[in-house]
DNA sequence: AATGAATGAGGGTTCATTCAT
DNA sequence: GATGAATGAACCCTCATTCAT
């Protein structure tokens, strides 16, 4: 039956063209942020009409919802292959811990744009996008707090209200790679500041 | 040609105007966010005409602004009385902190949707503005690097790189009261958290 | 009777608050033409407020055409004192109107862009003023037929249609002193150029 | 990607919209003159929305400049098959000037609203426009100089300043033109009234 | 009478969305 | 399905006119 294959082939390429508008709104979002950004804008940068956007996508709150939701998958992606040990001694947990924010960071380095730009922009598109936002930071909190709830329970940290310790640490963590990506931490490199930061924390949490 | 009098009257007249527009505005923008907000809008909740809007503002970014510079200026004009005494030692250093965060929480208490629309929106609205919510910040994270600087002076806190741990700690500050705004840590006192969060930062800098 | 007094000293204040209007109305249509000109591009001028302005003229086609008749009246009074003498041949005519086209020229270039301004925007103001430039040109068109008439009546001129003459004369002249005044008349002396359109006209209607 | 074919069918559909909204403009602007008129008038005259309006022109002064050139384009035009032969005596050149006129002036009846109002309003609405308009007269006094110096040079007519005489005829032509379709020359026909002028100026320039 | 702040209707322009081809 | 011209609601801003002082 070629009618399957042609509807299988037109599907691909529909869904290639849905990843061309895609990448092209993440490339003008990041360079003029969501409220600067003319569908004209995302069109022209993909290199298709402006009809084949709606195509795709409903309206432009709707992709930036899709570029938001591909970045925060990637994101846990990300994740997914780290955690795969636990540590058995405090040491052990700091080290581990410079590592994997290291090796976040370095993964983070390439999309830092994008980063910024959802940080920024997400909260003042639409409600729901808030919201998405918020949950993001609470998907860091409760891995965040996993880890120290077994530091706790382990004993290489001192007990502690863990929910909100967790909050900090991710609070923290977000703020200054906002803040070393925007420059304002000058004179210091990546991995002093990834260590000073644990440091800070573990010292914090020691007995 | 007016008198003096007449010319002072309508001054004071006009500097109330504008303030009563500039009250309006910060109510919509909170309302509404800066994007969704229109000029009609303000006007109408100053219950004036859209002209008189014109009158004091030459746009909608510039009201945005002079909202920012005002909340910014309170934020510092709290901060002035409270910096009378050095602390002698680290525990009355940690009460201090805790003392003087609390007394900030409580005056933003206040503002606090107005703070929380503040942190939101200006990034999105101006290049100018942006900068100016990055400056705000560096601001706090020189107060708080100086107090630092003096706890390792005076050998209440260890040896640090200073300023990089002063903008964690004003990172983590600001994380954690946006979290606590929009309530995301359920289930804490203000008091409570304020308290863990400085024990965390106090036992990470012990000698 | 004091009242009397102070009735007459208001009026002839009044009577100058007006003209200071009308001359400060004159320039700023001069430099921006009619349709540039605020109300308070006027005020401004005239050093008074914009209330004031309404207190003299009811808006702002009123002010123009005042303008307009004014100027209208200043050249007919310019007339008034030259047509003293009627011509005995057609040298003595020809001289003339050499002279008295010089008198006119040399009192319009005082007032020259003042002249040209009336000119350009008036028609396109109101129809109430496109008929009255038309009128004026009329009473110009009969002024010279009167001359013209009593020119052929004498046997200086050969007989023709005078009203059509008339209107041709006064055309080329209104024609020529705007291009003169424009500066498209390059390389020419203004005398030169009265001249040799009168001996053209004066040679073209030569028996 | 779109077909050539496709491509320039939009462009000759897009052409002929483009000439629908200049010509309603040409039509609202003889009707309501250029400051008068709004953009949704000449969108309404044309049948398409304001929007399509900005499609074609990026302003209200770009299309009446646009209606100007197209008329200046087809006043040229007009003269382009007219000068084909030179005359060989003062009375050929006489007939063939009278000729002259009578064709541009029954190609110009058509369009009379037009012009008139061209000539009216081009001077207020820019600087622009008000050099293109002496720049278009301009044009034809050149012309007019070219058959004078020849009818000098063959002896037809007596040496004079040219270029003084012909603009005099240009601005005589031009204003008695404006006269006639005012109506302010009453009682004469046509033929009758360039007859009258053309002679004239013959008269004016024999030797 | 003079002032100039206040007003809001008016009009230019943008741009998300639709739709004929 | 793809295109981009067409649409017109929406919104900003201006400025003639009014009016409280």
């Amino acid at each position: 039956m070629p009618s399957d294959l042609r509807r299988e082939r037109d599907r691909i390429r529909s869904e290639r063209r849905r990843q061309a508008v895609l990448d092209a709104a993440a490339r003008v979002f990041v360079r003029q942020g969501f409220h600067r950004t003319l569908i004209s804008d995302i069109a022209a940068e993909a290199k298709v009409g402006q009809g084949t956007f709606y195509r795709h996508f409903p309206d432009k709150p709707a992709v930036f919802r899709a570029v938001f939701d591909r970045f925060a998958e990637s994101l846990f992606a990300g994740f997914a292959g780290m955690s795969a040990r636990l540590p058995r001694d405090a040491r052990e947990y700091r080290d581990m811990s410079v590592a994997a924010i290291r090796e976040l960071a370095k993964g983070l380095e390439r999309n830092r744009e994008l980063a910024l730009m959802l940080l920024r922009e997400a909260p003042t598109v639409d409600p729901a996008l808030q919201e998405r936002v918020d949950s993001l930071h609470d998907a860091f909190v409760d891995l965040a707090r996993g880890y120290l709830d077994h530091a706790v329970a382990e004993g290489f940290a001192r007990p502690c209200d863990t929910r909100l310790v967790a909050a900090a640490i991710v609070g923290l963590g977000v703020a200054m790679a906002h803040r070393w990506w925007i420059g304002r931490i000058p004179g210091a490199s990546l991995d002093h500041m990834i260590e000073e930061l644990v440091d800070l924390v573990f010292h914090g949490l020691s007995r």
